[in-house]
DNA sequence: AACTATTTATAAGA
DNA sequence: TTCTTATAAATAGTT
């Protein structure tokens, strides 16, 4: 619009396109203010040149994301509502099952019981002892390996010892003094001949099995007085 | 900019004010559609009048949305991102809630004990055991209350028939062929003198009481092998 | 909405 | 990119 006027169509030469693009964004910007200013009005241009470079203006009144909602607002539409009515139902879903599932264990654990009808509290009960059985029958079936697994675990510990103490025969067999002269020991009270063995030896190597024995997370000390 | 120089500053005839606003408006898309044909631009203005008025601009290649979300991966940033993880945020708290309840249902109802200690399943046997008794009583109580409610019907319903047994013995007295003239019919039979009463006329009254008592949920034929 | 005197924007050149 | 400037375009005030 200066030294002869341009066909309004696109700048071939890119670097004029450029040039022209930076002078007439200032101008469409001041125009933009001058309209805010003089109008009380709110104005948001965005815009990307053909290089994909991004300009934008905003009235100083206001965000471009409160520009935005109301654009949204104003025109009744909501360009994600999809995606956020999507995942409002999801919770509201959610939140009932939540709801279904709070109540159903408040009935369980009898906290919850007024407005259950005589039928449904038959029905309750039952479903209840079904289940006490199959938890105390689980119970007893887990104390049961657990003891087996120890009892089987205290017998390997046995053979052990006794093959040892069988050795340990033989070499005082062979000589009668060894292990004597050296520090003067009782060896029969360490290595369990002075009662009898095995049980007080079960006691002597609970602390190598309780950080040797990973069979399981019950206690291992209350399964002993069950042993045999 | 024309018949006299004027200041940038908001216009305060209002007429003036919307006549500017109407005119610049024009100018300033007219600009912007120029732009957008001479430099290969995608523009895009969203305004608002001082009375909330909308109007925008919108380069033809484009559309609201495309620019808007243009704008926001250009800018690495999304203005609906807080809102939108708070609702992820909900959302994943109320699965993990949501799988704890399941989980506990099953536990509960002996589906899913595998991975339960020893302890737990001691723990897990006990809760039950209380809950059950718990419930079992709730029955109980709920059992004797509709009990008590039809006995206490019942014994009504007795005293009027009682009541009415002696009035119309009154009347028999005092009018010993009362009755036999009109129809022929069997007045002790149908006032359930044949069989000595009471029971036969619980039975006859049924219809009427189910229809007329809502003492509760539970069923009412059986509680009446239990009455007395 | 049309007119027009004047201001403003800007194309081309430096 | 910025400045200059001749000229096109926009527009304030008026009708």
């Amino acid at each position: 619009m200066a030294r002869g006027k341009i066909q309004i169509k696109r700048i071939e030469n890119s670097t004029n396109r450029q040039v022209t693009y930076s002078k007439r964004r200032n101008g469409l910007f001041k125009k933009a203010n001058e309209l805010t200013v003089l109008c009380d009005a709110k104005v948001s241009i965005t815009m990307f040149s053909s290089t994909g470079k991004l300009h934008e203006f905003i009235s100083p009144s206001i965000s471009t994301k409160t520009m935005f909602d109301q654009y949204q607002k104003t025109l009744g539409i909501d360009l994600w509502n999809s995606q956020y009515e999507r995942m409002q139902e999801n919770l509201k879903k959610l939140k009932d099952i939540n709801r279904k599932f709070r109540r159903e264990i408040r009935q369980r654990t009898g906290e919850s019981l007024n407005d259950l009808s005589y039928e449904d509290l038959l029905r309750l009960h039952e479903d209840m002892e079904i289940s006490l059985k199959i938890i105390r029958d689980r119970k007893n079936k887990v104390l049961c390996n657990q003891i087996e697994t120890y009892k089987k675990k205290l017998r390997n510990v046995q053979e052990i010892h006794k093959k040892l103490l069988h050795d340990f025969e033989i070499i005082r067999e062979e000589d009668p003094h060894y292990g004597l002269v050296d520090n003067g020991g009782d060896y029969d009270s360490v290595l369990g001949f002075s009662d009898g063995g095995p049980h007080i030896l079960a006691l002597r190597l609970q602390p190598n099995m309780q950080s040797g024995l990973h069979a399981g997370p019950g206690s291992d000390l209350t399964t002993y007085a069950l042993l045999e």
